[in-house]
DNA sequence: AATTACTTAACACGAAAATGTGATACCAAA
DNA sequence: TTTGGTATCACATTTTCGTGTTAAGTAATT
């Protein structure tokens, strides 16, 4: 079994130190450097190149562990890296899953654990608590249900609808549904009503559920 | 401990019966119902209301697992499914989870793990596992690559297309700034040059990367 | 047969957006 | 110091958009 190396960027000093001996203590895991800020992790994170990179959220000075993560991904898209935070919002969860980070577990997360998700990021998992899981799910739930107005438009209107949507002039959508501008500002009107807006903009957000 | 009632709905006869065994003969679980096809899936969980539904992709009929659930899901929102199938490809992955799946976890799953994966998403979770998470994470990851022309803006015109993505007029944005009409017109006309478009629509498509 | 909903179309008015050009001021880098 | 980028404001003109009103043909429903 290979040695999977580690580095872990964190502020708090004793948690440092403990996840720095539990990983140093286990067989197969190597820690290889430990930071307590992000400017100095950026910084010498090329040089060590871990294969595995822990995260935490909040971090002294400018930059945060996102930043951190966003960063050094877009050097190293090979190196993996994993959120260990208390936060659970919506929006921490995905700006670090969009940041580039495969994995997000929690601190209360038992040593044992954090060794398999180490183990399971490296090998090309993405380890994250059910409760993270959830949330991660439900922006997929969430973004799967339309608009329900939307139901209300005839399917023309959904046509023009999504011309519109395309940034087609209403000369444009008149020539490309072989119809006249003045049906397609028919239509337009139609729409706006069901929509209940009053812009083109305003129903194309409503479209796309925003 | 209360007991999780499961209904299972698996056209293959030996799974489904090793499934109901397993759940069955585990303190704690009791298997409700199982069924081997869509139809009488739909029909028949409405009157027994399981907490959990243990899907399988194919179905024999015209209704597959992802249909199945959405049905289900929209009329009981509190029942929780959990896709069990040997499929690992992104679109069923992402059908399952838009349909209303909480869990989607591989038939390959060990059973240990498969009463852990329903006992998890009965308590609001989402157990998957870690390869299926991956290729959750993976979509984040893609959505988040922003337009590089985006890069050309100033602060300041990222601003105005933020603005003028929520809809707002060009008073309005002056009078949320703290600028002039003319301003606004200005760096309007600077962000449509530096994203090649010609109307507010395509730049706002442009921001959202479409 | 009557009703309703959808699609098509035209005209007119005012508001808003887009185009084109010119100009001033600040700041930082060369 | 000059240059370049950014932010600011102004004026004139044209085009597009949003709204109100009216109306005819079609298809489905009652």
């Amino acid at each position: 079994m290979d040695i999977i190396s580690v580095a872990i960027v964190e502020d708090n000093h004793d948690i440092r130190t403990a996840m720095e001996l539990l990983i140093n203590g286990s067989d197969g895991y190597a820690c290889v450097g430990t930071f307590n800020n992000g400017e100095t992790a950026v910084e010498q994170i090329p040089n060590l190149l871990p294969n595995v990179a822990l995260m935490d959220f909040n971090l002294p000075g400018g930059m945060n562990g996102i930043e951190c993560i966003a960063r050094l991904k877009a050097e190293h898209p090979d190196m993996q890296f994993m959120m260990l935070t208390v936060y659970e919002d919506d929006d921490k969860i995905f700006q670090a899953l969009e940041a580039g980070a495969s994995g997000y577990i929690l601190k209360k997360t038992s040593p044992g654990e954090l060794l398999e998700a180490i183990r399971d990021v490296h090998e090309g998992g993405s380890p994250m608590s059910s409760q993270i899981a959830r949330r991660v799910v439900a922006y997929f739930q969430k973004q799967a249900k339309p608009n329900p107005a939307l139901e209300a438009l005839t399917s023309r209107e959904k046509e023009i609808l999504d011309q519109l949507s395309k940034g087609f002039l209403y000369k444009e959508i008149a020539s490309n549904l072989y119809i006249s501008i003045e049906t397609v500002r028919r239509h337009v009107h139609n729409i706006y009503e069901k929509l209940h807006v009053r812009s083109r903009t305003d129903a194309v957000n409503k479209y796309y559920n925003r």
